[in-house]
DNA sequence: AGTACCACCTGACGGC
DNA sequence: TGCCGTCAGGTGGTAC
């Protein structure tokens, strides 16, 4: 699930929690989420603290504690925040729960617990050790052309390359690419000013309108790729087929009519 | 530098 | 019904 508009979705459903607020406990369900951080480290870095601000990087989500440091939160392909009342069911999957003072509980969800959290100083600092690109939305048509033409390979995998740009991941960069026109393998250095100012055009749109209707595929244009991700189905756009391919060992969803190979 | 492949996990689905 | 392979919106390590 998770990828830029997701976790922007999560941002903003934390910020609605109405922040300041205090964590008045931290419960650990599943140890394999916290990796190296420990439990202890973890409760003594949120229990009687506050959480002042959010960010967003790229796919991942930074909370401000009161105090000092930042809560990392990366959901992985599985992962979900969410924000419940004290009487409502725990979901299955939950992996760690942040009960706030108000008496409600902040909720990290994650089936395949390939998701984690992490405590950092601050997002700079992570940014750099995690060698993140700039986040997607903050790349202006200039950026994204010049970094677009220092690459060697496909422009699908430059998109999905979150050391160049952070936050695409491999359901959003189809998109994308299917709303500018543009082959998953075209050559990414060889993108003529055009091409790369509609990529970036579509970019913003396609991650925009996904962040507005909270990435709930359910509530996407029809005419989007998204909801018709499967091998022979007929392309929105009614005229191609959409075709299956694989890249890196993932699947890839594009069609050859709209889509022609440079 | 880019790409392929495996690993980390769990669950859903289709075929037999 | 049960078993098995395959696949899934991510990422890190490794090998070419």
């Amino acid at each position: 699930m998770p990828e830029l508009p997701d976790v922007e979705v999560f941002r903003r459903r934390l910020d609605a929690v109405g922040l300041p607020a205090e964590v008045h406990r931290v419960r650990v369900l599943d140890d394999s989420l916290l990796r190296d951080l420990s439990r202890q480290r973890l409760a003594k870095a949120l229990n009687g603290q506050a959480l002042t601000a959010t960010r967003r990087h790229g796919k991942h989500l930074l909370v401000a504690v009161k105090g000092d440091g930042m809560l990392v939160l990366h959901f992985g392909m599985t992962g979900s925040l969410l924000h419940q009342t004290a009487d409502a069911e725990r979901p299955a999957h939950t992996r760690v729960e942040l009960w706030l003072a108000d008496g409600s509980v902040l909720r990290f969800v994650d089936q395949r617990k390939l998701g984690h959290l992490a405590l950092t100083d601050d997002l700079d600092s992570y940014v750099a050790e995690h060698d993140l690109g700039p986040d997607a939305l903050q790349l202006s048509r200039a950026e994204l052309t010049e970094l677009l033409h220092a690459r060697r390979g496909g422009v699908k995998s430059a998109l999905m390359d979150q050391a160049a740009i952070a936050g695409i991941g491999n359901i959003y960069s189809d998109e994308i690419l299917f709303q500018a026109r543009v082959h998953p393998k075209a050559d990414a250095a060889g993108m003529d000013d055009r091409t790369c100012g509609r990529v970036h055009r579509q970019l913003r749109r396609v991650l925009q309108l996904a962040v507005e209707r909270e990435a709930d595929p359910t509530r996407l244009p029809r005419t989007w790729l998204l909801p018709h991700r499967e091998d022979g189905a007929p392309c929105p756009r009614g005229e191609g087929t959409v075709r299956k391919m694989q890249l890196g060992g993932r699947g890839v969803f594009y069609c050859p009519t709209c889509q022609p190979r440079p």
